[in-house]
DNA sequence: TAAAAAGTGGGGAATAGTGGGGAATGAAGA
DNA sequence: TCTTCATTCCCCACTATTCCCCACTTTTTA
């Protein structure tokens, strides 16, 4: 269970040290491997690899000729990077996926209960004064009555 | 249930002394975990884990692509930490944590039924300033006949 | 076409800052 | 007066950041 938002800098290589406190649960037992795709909101995803496996098979069950699920499949299956934690708890952030999301030096990694979002800290604070300057509407319909 | 208001101070590492009092109710038996999570109205809830995993279900069963959804998503898991007391019944809050509520030093831990809220002075403040400036018309219609 | 230069990235280490853990002290309550 | 508790401050370990060496690949230049 992924949850927590920390705020870290990319090394002059692209690459993010993972918090020590999140590595053993990232890669569980023999060190596994992790995956790192875009979403559409603009952040990236980091899952192990384990948990985007199931993912990626629903996703690629979709019909590759109906526009929208190819687009979701270029998307999620094609910015789609497996990595590895070196010894110090880094994983490098390609070229690619940096300019998808917009990463700079700092960055927000965001815990989401299966996976991590990554995100530029601008992103992040987009999300977070979207989030809210919306006030009561940003529950959605089936959650008007939900309470903290 | 826990009820009350409590001026207290965060220590120069953000650590923040629960009341003796509410010790045992917070953490049960066995000394259970909590979580301290962001509220959309710039202050911290701090629950019991065993409090707070239900909510957390509820919010991660939203679909997660749908952009409101995802929004309340970020805010509420993206800030959640896990914590625990220490030894002198301090939980440390994270440098994001402070700085989405503005804490500084002074503090104001509510208690709120099934859990707490935790505000800068000047947060509190303002809530209360605002409630008091409202009168009556505080009351949402479906407590019109509220009395104390 | 071959050599040189530039770019990219693996791997590691030093260090400042963060945070675990604890204790002293003064205030408040019994 | 004694006990409890919140505040403040300290020692020390861990960690994230920053920077470096080196190797490999790609691009540029002669």
């Amino acid at each position: 269970m992924f949850r927590g938002a920390t705020a870290l800098n990319l090394d002059a290589k692209g690459r993010l040290a993972v918090p020590a406190k999140h590595r053993d649960a990232l890669t569980g037992q023999a060190g596994a491997g992790l995956v790192l795709t875009a979403h559409p909101h603009r952040c990236l995803l980091l899952y192990p690899q384990s948990a985007w496996e199931p993912i990626q098979q629903k996703i690629m069950s979709l019909p590759s000729l109906d526009k929208q699920a190819s687009l979701l499949q270029r998307l999620l299956v094609g910015f789609a990077e497996d990595m590895a934690l070196d010894g110090a708890g880094r994983v490098l952030v390609s070229p690619v996926l940096r300019e998808f999301a917009a990463l700079e030096k700092q960055v927000m990694l965001v815990g989401q209960g299966t996976h991590f979002e990554l995100w530029s800290l601008d992103g992040w604070r987009a999300q977070l004064d979207e989030a809210l300057s919306q006030g009561a509407q940003v529950l959605p319909p089936e959650m008007g009555d939900f309470s903290l």
